[in-house]
DNA sequence: TCTCATACTTACAAAAATGTGGGTACTTAC
DNA sequence: GTAAGTACCCACATTTTTGTAAGTATGAGA
């Protein structure tokens, strides 16, 4: 491949792996998991507001692009743990640096929002 | 406001900064905004795939947040200028690096995928 | 015994995102 | 004179995403 991927072009792969990352929970998961390995229900309660549905959706594409691992126990009551793999880690990691900012900025931009509702 | 934004709160003001942020062509926009300046039509070249729909309705929302700067010139036919903000700076160097790392790792995240529907 | 927790799946419905095609008012280039 | 470019807005239709509620098999605790 003498082309490196470029997400500014339509065609370029990156843009699945990217939505799926970026996605509304799925972004969140990659946050969540950054704290070490956690099971269903405790991801679950970590991540606020998501559903079961979304969530199971959420790790099931992660999981197909190799961003998180799961591992099942063969026990009853069911018992899965998920963990981010080395490259999940990497883009984790700049999930999280993102979320940072953003929360780091969250009072002027609120106040930016503020200012300009009232103008 | 003794509690910091935490983005995994439901309630969190982060998360809807957030979703514009990552939002399919939000995220695309700051990234194509992080060579400068750029007009209106320049912009919707740059960020393959996107409707002047989407690309009007994204730019909003971003400049809403207080990300980036919409200077029109009073000309016809019309001249609107986009560029990133301090903050959306800030933020978009954040959402680039984010991007290059998937991108960099798209090579093996592809043949995951291969091995994995073929298995 | 009755309830709750576990990690899901499925069907259905509602909500949100996105695309499409049209119109605008004017200018420059051919 | 004709076509194309500029930076949009609007209505409509379609697609995608998301939520809700129910069901599953089993074990632990009150």
């Amino acid at each position: 491949m003498q082309f490196s991927p470029d997400v500014l072009n339509e065609k370029c792969g990156s843009r699945a792996v990217l939505s799926h990352v970026t996605s509304r929970w799925g972004a969140l998961v990659l946050i969540a998991l950054m704290d070490g390995t956690l099971r269903f229900s405790a991801l679950r309660r970590r991540v606020g507001g998501v559903s079961e549905r979304m969530l199971t959706q959420s790790l099931r594409l992660l999981e197909d692009d190799g961003l998180i691992e799961r591992i099942a126990h063969q026990v009853v009551p069911p018992h899965v743990d998920y963990r981010l793999t080395p490259i999940g880690t990497d883009v984790a990691r700049n999930v999280l640096a993102l979320a940072r900012c953003i929360e780091s900025n969250l009072d002027t931009i609120t106040r930016f929002q503020n200012a300009r509702a009232s103008a």
